[in-house]
DNA sequence: TCCTCATTTGTACAAATGTACAAAACTTTA
DNA sequence: TAAAGTTTTGTACATTTGTACAAATGAGGA
């Protein structure tokens, strides 16, 4: 099969400037803006300065160059997460921990620690708009890919809040994450409604401000303070 | 031109269940669950019951189609989220009408108010997904109806926290506005991440968990005590 | 130099897309 | 019932889509 070319070829690409790159820099460029059924492949090409054929001769599909695009940044985000996320469970005191935890989780999200220069925003908004959509490819790959750094995380939280049912803390991370993704999203929204006294793009502002309320909604007191399942309480939607 | 039919049958169109109100609830869940591109005018006809031709009649393109489902749900759910926000108001205890604010921003966003049963978090869903595909129609749909009553939103968090500045209160709100869209996008990842013992798709239950968490997010400290304009601090993002 | 291989190009094609429009079917009014 | 209206259908059409593939171009080793 053809993919024994791809495998040798791997290598230099990560050396030489090739097309190859520039084409994976404007997909992701392109998905993360504007979603993956909204971009041709004629639209990557044409914006990576290429023939609509190099596309397919590198990435054989479109689904393998979103695919190749997710292969490339999970593992060292992964990596770079862990690393932090050990650190931070050697921080003694258990409110700095549960800071440097939630920063652990946050960091990556914003800055690639691998030599990709500023990708880690640019694949995290795509990561959000790739689940916006449903992406299967893109499903399928961040379940494999980060339910276990996320599994890690979690305990880690909880270890630090050990009066706070599990469930509780799943919650709160999934509102972590969602606040992340919107971030990225529509950063403009936040100018907006500040009226220009805040940037949604200012990275270090966003994870400062980020941090802060992930932390003290983490500290929030359970809802449950016992059982582990759910009690309803006083809501009263009428759905 | 053709709209005086249009407006006139609108009326009879809401009394009487049309091929037109098919189309409007298929298109609107096929978009919320897919996006707007990868749905063809051809699934939601089908999904419909309907011809194709039916959709181009009564909505005259696919662009149309959106504007009519945003039309739709806007003005109730504003409606709805100002009345609950009124009452909320006039709750004296601070702490107790922060929460129900909240509780009134995020309440309508699960369950609309008008007759369309259980449309309000389809219909969130939905505004999730385009905000994530950057999707025009909506973008400008969007900053038009729902600003003025996020500004309301967000002055009266304000006033029931006077010590934190006005752009952390934005930058809360949106995080919480995040947490919402995403929790109803995957809900799935909930359960899966809790081990099955949260479920995500139980709005009574997200509800309960949002609203604890974004109060405690409201109520952290601020960045920030003093100026308004922001001031970096350990970052070590190397964007 | 020529040969070999990887890459890039240009073009082709079938399928799917949004939309247009005439004819058919159904409703309402007189 | 007949006429006038609205709604629904079926089909057609120009574009755009993802992908395939032969030819052209380039680079490296003999």
């Amino acid at each position: 099969m053809r993919m024994a070319s791809k495998s040798t070829s791997n290598d230099l690409a990560a050396r030489k400037p090739n097309l190859r790159e520039a084409i994976l820099c404007a997909a992701e460029e392109l998905f993360a803006t504007n979603g993956f059924n909204a971009v041709s492949v004629r639209d990557i090409a044409q914006a990576a300065g290429a023939n609509p054929g190099s596309v397919t001769y590198h990435f054989k599909t479109k689904d393998g160059l979103l695919l190749e695009i997710y292969n490339r940044h999970c593992g060292p985000m992964n990596r770079r997460r862990c690393e932090l996320l050990a650190a931070a469970r050697r921080v003694r005191d258990l409110q700095d921990r549960l800071e440097a935890i939630v920063r652990a989780y946050v960091l990556p999200a914003f800055s690639s620690g691998s030599d990709l220069a500023g990708g880690g925003a640019r694949f995290t908004r795509l990561r959000a708009v790739m689940s916006a959509e449903g992406n299967e490819v893109a499903r399928r790959i961040i379940a494999q890919t980060f339910d276990d750094t996320s599994h890690a995380f979690i305990d880690a939280i909880h270890e630090s809040l050990p009066h706070i049912p599990r469930a509780e803390i799943v919650w709160r991370s999934h509102f972590l994450l969602g606040a992340l993704y919107y971030t990225l999203v529509t950063p403009e929204r936040v100018a907006r409604l500040s009226r220009g006294s805040a940037d949604g793009a200012d990275a270090g502002n966003a994870i400062e401000q980020l941090a802060r309320a992930s932390v003290a909604s983490f500290q929030a007191p359970p809802l449950d303070p016992s059982a582990p399942s759910r009690r309803r309480s006083m809501t009263q939607n009428k759905t």
